[in-house]
DNA sequence: TGGCCAAATTGTCTAGGACAATTGGCTCAT
DNA sequence: ATGAGCCAATTGTCCTAGACAATTTGGCCA
């Protein structure tokens, strides 16, 4: 139906802009009114025509706001003001060696990193493979996949690092980690606790919830997981039908945190008391507000603990149900 | 920014209705205007509130259209016109017995649908791996997972399937699927063709694109896959980042048609000449126009086909790279 | 420092109009 | 009967401009 700019890929739809950028059209039209960027002219039929500059240089703004920024203050400034604040923006500093045990093959991150860069896909494989081997899947886990996921979006969020580079990345971690979870022997039927795996509706990362999956298969718990993207009510559903012990759910940092509070205080009130929620993940929310009857699980760390915390707790009398 | 509804799970927003149905927000009101349906509600606020029989039904037209119907003809009809139209309209038959030869046990793909109904999940999974074993995977996927995919999205449809049960059979699925392709002996450095899998950035389905790169790896493809929701730009730098063949696309019949022609069109008007376009998945759009440069890939027997065929073209002389 | 309130900010909704692209159906010639 | 050509109806997406709920900011007070 529109077909018109097919040879003159000069400039772009703003249908197109918005599949390249993620900014609906409606914001488009109200930033271009409110704050005079972006301006763009209009082709033959009257449409508004983007240039190819002015959709680089929205990608760095939907970076920015996806910072933390806000379009007020950064959506009219030149486009090397914005560079200037994406470069300086990084965060906290991440352990570059797994730490090892005397006699052990040094781990080096950056190794990681570079293969990335280098689309080095066969490569970055056999090593995260070689790395589960050696360390141990918990340890793989924790000590190589959690620093790495964070230096990958501090990457990302520089622009030092494509979509499609991270993307890689994240497809070589699943296999790796999904590879080694098939390893771990399947637990009996009245091994406890039965734990239901699944991420809120706007949760897309994949990665998190998977490393979640790992250690509890490897602590011995019975995990049933549905991957991401469930919605609230099926959620609860889920519970009573898999008559599960535990929810877990995954919250990753680009979840906006009122969702995320928002999410678990009602997924709470609709679950019945003798299922213990958990919520883990990097997302601030967790760190921030505590949520009663509901377990923040900030580390991978905790995992372990908490598990054990569980089986103490029920191990005495007989499962409720 | 909308959760007025939250406790009112009676009505959806416009928003809310797009999501789900994959209506956009300006059909849904042109729809109203012209042809009297859906015809929602206002909620406190004065927007529209659609009722869920009201979404319902919108998700039966959105697959009439997908057959060929047309709006004017179809939407103002009555729900149970609709259904005898979809009932009649209900494509091929599905095979509901894998064809076997003689000596094997028989795969009753009902039985599938038996164990996610019943949440049995380790039955499920067991059942999969034994079914991938006993048949092959390339068999198990085309004879098993392809038709179960048309049964549940079916099912889903028709309201007899929920939500969190379609996500158990995904990643029941996803799970076999990938310690399958994890069994396929690697391959050497030269063989070709060197294969980028994806999906357009609105495809959210992952298990077409595994079918694919299960049965590419079985043909002795070398495969990059970049998951889901790549993009456009991104699959451009990662075909030649990674110097591939062949850029393989995942269209499910959940995008919208118009979005699989454009995006197809303009990623065919970005890679250059010598890199072959597939596009495979059960989106209608590939059935429907014809797009030039570009080789859809309805079936997934056409898959080995059309890798045949690749090889037929590009042996005799040197790789063009 | 921490809590509270007014003001500013911001995304998304509303309305109806317009029009290019596609499709259906008609006529006419073969 | 079949195919070509043309007109009219259909249809999705874009347009403008206004409104407002939800969130965030920043000042004020304790």
């Amino acid at each position: 139906m529109n077909f018109r700019a097919q040879h003159e890929p000069l400039t772009m739809s703003i249908a197109g802009v918005e599949r390249d950028t993620g900014l609906a059209k409606d914001t488009l039209r109200v930033w271009e009114r409110r704050y005079g960027f972006p301006q763009p002219g209009r082709d033959a039929f009257g449409e508004r025509a983007y240039t190819l500059s002015d959709v680089e240089k929205l990608r760095v703004i939907k970076r920015l706001l996806d910072q933390g920024h806000r379009p007020g203050r950064i959506v009219a400034l030149p486009i090397e003001e914005l560079q200037r604040l994406s470069q300086g923006m990084s965060g906290e500093r991440v352990h570059w060696v797994a730490q090892m045990e005397e006699g052990e093959a040094e781990v080096d991150l950056r190794d990681f990193m570079q293969m990335i860069k280098e689309h080095r896909a066969e490569d970055l494989r056999r090593a995260f493979s070689q790395a589960a081997i050696t360390l141990g899947l918990t340890r793989f886990v924790t000590e190589v996949v959690a620093p790495l996921n964070v230096m990958v979006g501090e990457a990302w969020l520089r622009g030092a690092l494509e979509v499609f580079e991270e993307h890689l990345y994240t497809e070589s971690v699943t296999t790796v980690i999904r590879h080694a979870i098939g390893s771990v022997p399947e637990q009996g039927h009245h091994s406890t606790p039965k734990v239901l795996l699944t991420t809120f509706p706007q949760e897309s990362h994949a990665v998190g919830l998977l490393m979640a999956q790992s250690i509890m298969a490897i602590e011995g718990c019975r995990c049933v997981s549905l991957g991401i993207q469930t919605p609230l009510r099926d959620i609860v559903l889920a519970a009573q039908a898999h008559q599960v012990d535990v929810v877990a759910l995954s919250c990753s940092i680009n979840m906006n945190p009122n969702q995320v509070v928002d999410g678990l205080q009602e997924l709470r009130s609709m679950l019945p008391a003798h299922v213990t929620i958990w919520a883990g993940g990097s997302s601030p929310a967790l760190r921030r507000r505590e949520i009663p009857g509901m377990v923040p699980l900030t580390q991978l760390g905790d995992i372990a603990q908490e598990v054990r915390k569980w089986r103490a707790a029920h191990a005495p009398k007989a499962p409720q149900r």
